[in-house]
DNA sequence: ATGTGAGATCTGGTATATCAGATTTCAGAA
DNA sequence: TTCTGAAATCTGATATACCAGATCTCACAT
C-alpha cells in the first residue's frame, strides 16, 4: 500500500463539494437581522436591548442571543456594559466612520492589488470594467450591482489579503434594496463608472499609489451619496 | 417640584463615580487568554478548536468560552464552520496584514486628527511629544510605552472619531512585554521619535496629508520591527 | 482487498435553570 | 418633604441538559 494516497477524492468533473457553511444557524440569522435594524435606524443610540425580549420576539432562547450580541459588539455596532447590558452605538457620524474605515482598508487594498495582480487576473479586471460600462449604458441597475461586487471582490482576490477582504465586509452598512436606489440615478451611474475605469487602469497599469488614491476617492465619493440617502445630512471630510 | 431636576448627583469634588466597566467576566478572561496565545504563536492556523475541551481547562462551562470564540471569530482570527467546530486562522502573514490595517486607519485618524484638532489639544500633543523626548534619551523604556499609548489615543480624540479609534485597538497584536524589548533598541527608540516628532509637528500644524503619510510610515516601518521580533521575517509592502 | 452503510460517538447549537449584580420600590426615619 | 436603606425585581452572566449534524468505527457484502 502506498502511504499518503488514500485521501483523495475523485468525482466527475463540474461536481463541487457543497460548502457547509451554507447552512444558517440561528445565531446568524439574529445576528443579520439585528445588524439590519440596527443600521436600518430602527434604533437609537443608547437604546437599551434586553436580551430575555429580543430571545422571546425571535421565538428562540437566550443562548444565540447573547452569540449575536456578542457579535455586534466586536463589530462596533453595540457596546456591552459588564453586567448593565448593551446599548446601541450607531449613529450617521458612526455610519460616516465606517466609510472612511472602508475607504482607508480598501485604498490600501487597492494599493496591493496593483503591486500583485498577476497574469490572467489583469484581464479579467478589466474585462469587468468593459462589462460594467456596458451595463451602465443599458440602465441595468441590477446588473451593475452585481458587478460591482464582483469588481471589488476580484480586487480583494488579487491583493491575496484575507485579513484585509474580511474587514472590509464589515463596513457594509448599505443593503441591494439602496444600492438599487443609488444605481437609479444616471449621474451616479456615469461618476461610478469612470471611477471604476479609472481604478482599473491604475491596478493594471500597477500604478499602486494612484489606485490606491482613486479608490479612496470612490469610496469615499460614493459613501457621501449613500449617507445622503439614507441619513439626508452633509459633512466635511 | 420642578420637573427634570431631580437625577442630578451631587457628590464632594475629586469623587468619580467608579467606572462599572472595570469589572471584569468570564467571558472577557477568556476571550483575553485564547486571544493571547494565538497571538503569541501557541495555535497554529488550521488548529481545531474544542469548545468542551477548553470550558473544561478554564474550569468554566461552555457559555462564557461560546461568546469569547464568538468575539474571536468577529475578530478574523479563527474561522467558525457552521455545526463543524472553529479553526484557527493566524499566521506571519495575517499579522503582516493587522499591521497594513491598522496603518491605513491609524493614517486616515491622523488625517482627521490634524484638520479637526483645537485649541488646548495641539500643545498637550506637542507635550506628549518633547516628553517622548526626554524619555528617549533616558531610556526609560516603560515611560515610552506609556507616552506612546498616550500620544496615539490622544490623536484618537482629537480626530474625534470614535468607531475608527474601536477599529485600531482590534489591530493591536504586541503586549507590553515585546513592546519593552523593542523599545531597548536605542536605533529604534531614535526612529520613533523622530517619526513621533513629525507626526506631531503635522498634525499641530494642520497639514492632514503630511500628517496622514508620516502615520502610515510609522505604523508601517515600526510594524516590521515588531514582525520581525514576533516571527523572525521579512516581506515586501 | 475494497467499498458500503448502520450504529456509536463526538461536538457544536440551542434551550432551560440558576446565580448574582444592578435597579427600582417603598416604608419609615429625620 | 426629603433622605435612607432593606426588600423586591429585573436582567445579564454562568452552568447544565439536551438535540442534531458530522465524523468515526467496523462488521459485512462484493
Amino acid at each position: 500500500m502506498i502511504e499518503g494516497m488514500g485521501q483523495e477524492e475523485r468525482r466527475p468533473e463540474g461536481f463541487e463539494k457543497i460548502d457547509p457553511s451554507f447552512q444558517t444557524t440561528v445565531r446568524d440569522h439574529v445576528h443579520r437581522t439585528i445588524r439590519n435594524a440596527i443600521i436600518g435606524g430602527r434604533f437609537a443610540t443608547g437604546d437599551k436591548i434586553n436580551e430575555r425580549g429580543l430571545a422571546e420576539q425571535f421565538g428562540v432562547s437566550t443562548t444565540p442571543v447573547k452569540e449575536a450580541l456578542r457579535q455586534l459588539e466586536t463589530e462596533g455596532l453595540v457596546e456591552a456594559l459588564p453586567r448593565r447590558g448593551v446599548v446601541i452605538r450607531f449613529s450617521s457620524s458612526w455610519a460616516e466612520e465606517m466609510i472612511l474605515a472602508r475607504a482607508a482598508l480598501e485604498s490600501m487594498i487597492a494599493h496591493l492589488a496593483a503591486k500583485r495582480i498577476e497574469k490572467p487576473a489583469d484581464e479579467e479586471l478589466t474585462a469587468i470594467a468593459e462589462m460594467m460600462a456596458k451595463a451602465t449604458g443599458s440602465a441595468d441597475a441590477d446588473s451593475l450591482i452585481t458587478l460591482n461586487e464582483k469588481f471589488h471582490e476580484h480586487i480583494h482576490r488579487s491583493s491575496r489579503c484575507g485579513y484585509l477582504a474580511k474587514l472590509i465586509e464589515r463596513q457594509q452598512f448599505y443593503d441591494a434594496s439602496i444600492r438599487r436606489v443609488i444605481h437609479m440615478d444616471p449621474t451616479e451611474r456615469e461618476k461610478a463608472l469612470e471611477e471604476h475605469t479609472a481604478i482599473a487602469e491604475a491596478i493594471v497599469s500597477g500604478d499602486a499609489d494612484l489606485a490606491e488614491r482613486q479608490m479612496r476617492n470612490h469610496v469615499v465619493r460614493s459613501g457621501e451619496t449613500y449617507l445622503n440617502i439614507v441619513f439626508g445630512n452633509k459633512k466635511d471630510i
